[in-house]
DNA sequence: CTCAAATGTCTATTTATCTAGACAATTAAA
DNA sequence: TTTAATTGTCTAGATAAATAGACATTTGAG
């Protein structure tokens, strides 16, 4: 028998066709498709509209539950849970704690690991110090209500703000770090932002299942005098954060 | 035999090895990893890198070659071909066209189709107009040097821009569209920038494998009177491309 | 309670993916 | 020219994913 394509599956993708209609449905829940229902169509009407076996189907939602987005239940169907996607403005004024000040949540940071190395060219064209010159590395982890939004490596230049990393320790925060070192206020300068797939010790962190996607922001902070304190590396999740850009505001 | 976990490939994910791993070296290879060698290392060493076959290696191998990434050779090895990103501005005048000048690029826009529709409750927030005005949509397709790199979907406001997808038709810029129809200048004013799979039909326009990231920006620019004149929604190839948005220069 | 609709569980079979090994073909260097 | 290193191609077998069907279990509606 040969077999007809069906919306939006690819037998010859190397990605299993439960994970692409996981993938599919998960889209579709994020555009609001089943909203009005409160939850997905049936098993054996998802295995017609993919045309696949049904089990399959139960693979896909499987994936889904495990992920936290739907419950199934034997006789009732198959509940859309909540859909949460933070919205993380970046203006000139950004930092993480109160980005995520409006959207009722706790932010936190938890501090991963810390050291000094020597800059790459990368670190030290951002941070505007000579390439090999001594830095202070700092990852941490962002998380609201207590899911796990966001993994940064920090720069600082070490000639000042060695030790940045053990203010960030016990402050849990770069802002009251740098607090704490004597630099009141900085603003952003520049953001660059990819996406791409998480590799496994984000996926680790992050709590993303295989082929999950982060968005990577690049990111340099200075003082109120124009000179770079912080380069940093972030990567979200992007299934739980969306990045706001506004060029329209007071910047 | 028990098999132990290797370098990133995880055998329960629905995602066949041999993607795993064409994912895992095109990572690789854009961060640099065997740029001094210009090619990759032997499928052997490939192999047990991954804790795989040589043949699911090769698997991996001729779909990185099927993306225009690498070219493998017999007696030769594998050779990693150019790895080009384009860095697309988002600042106040962001456009398409000139975004990508400095880069060495021919730029195109191509029309793919237009239409009437009545806003939905997302495009008249943007366009601050009542739910259910007439809108004018484009699609289009952005390209630089014949290589797809981004799909816009444009909504104007029918009272304002009524024939406008005609201009854009023959203009090939939304930028000169506007101007054949008097309006000379206009800013962004807000970009919302996610991350996430490309559907079937994305996939085909951008030609991506499947699996493939898009980095989707809603963005909203206004007349210098700050009244907006088009919301787009414009998916862009996440491995083409990266967003730069710069919060330091004048806006 | 009874029934229909839904998810849960089981067995069996087919198809795709991965492993294993052998050997051919091509290239660049000794 | 010889040799080593490399990719290309073939066969065969093991493992995982998908299909197919039957039937049990749970839930909510009538």
């Amino acid at each position: 028998m040969t077999r007809t394509k069906q919306a939006g599956v690819d037998r010859t993708s190397g990605v299993a066709l439960w994970r692409q209609i996981a993938d599919d449905i998960r889209i579709a829940i994020g555009a609001g498709e089943f909203r009005e229902a409160g939850k997905l169509p049936g098993e054996i009407a998802l295995a017609e509209r993919f045309g696949v076996n049904r089990h399959t189907v139960r693979a896909a939602i499987a994936a889904l539950q495990n992920e936290g987005i739907v419950k199934a239940r034997p006789g009732r169907g198959t509940e859309i849970l909540d859909d949460i996607r933070l919205k993380m403005p970046i203006s000139r004024r950004t930092r993480f704690s109160s980005g995520l000040g409006g959207q009722a949540r706790r932010p936190e940071s938890v501090y991963i690991a810390s050291g000094e190395a020597s800059a790459s060219e990368e670190v030290a064209a951002a941070l505007r110090i000579a390439p090999g010159a001594p830095c202070v590395t700092l990852e941490s982890l962002g998380l609201a209500d207590g899911i796990p939004v966001s993994l940064a490596f920090h720069h600082f230049p070490t000639v000042r703000f060695a030790g940045i990393d053990e203010h960030f320790r016990r402050e849990r925060s770069v802002t009251r770090a740098f607090a704490a070192m004597g630099l009141a206020d900085y603003v952003r300068v520049s953001t660059d932002i990819s996406a791409r797939h998480a590799d496994e010790r984000e996926r680790e962190w992050l709590r993303l299942t295989p082929g999950g996607i982060v968005l990577e922001a690049l990111a340099i902070n200075a003082d109120l005098d124009g000179a770079p304190v912080q380069y940093s590396r972030t990567l979200f999740s992007a299934g739980r954060v969306s990045l706001h850009v506004g060029t329209d505001m007071e910047l």
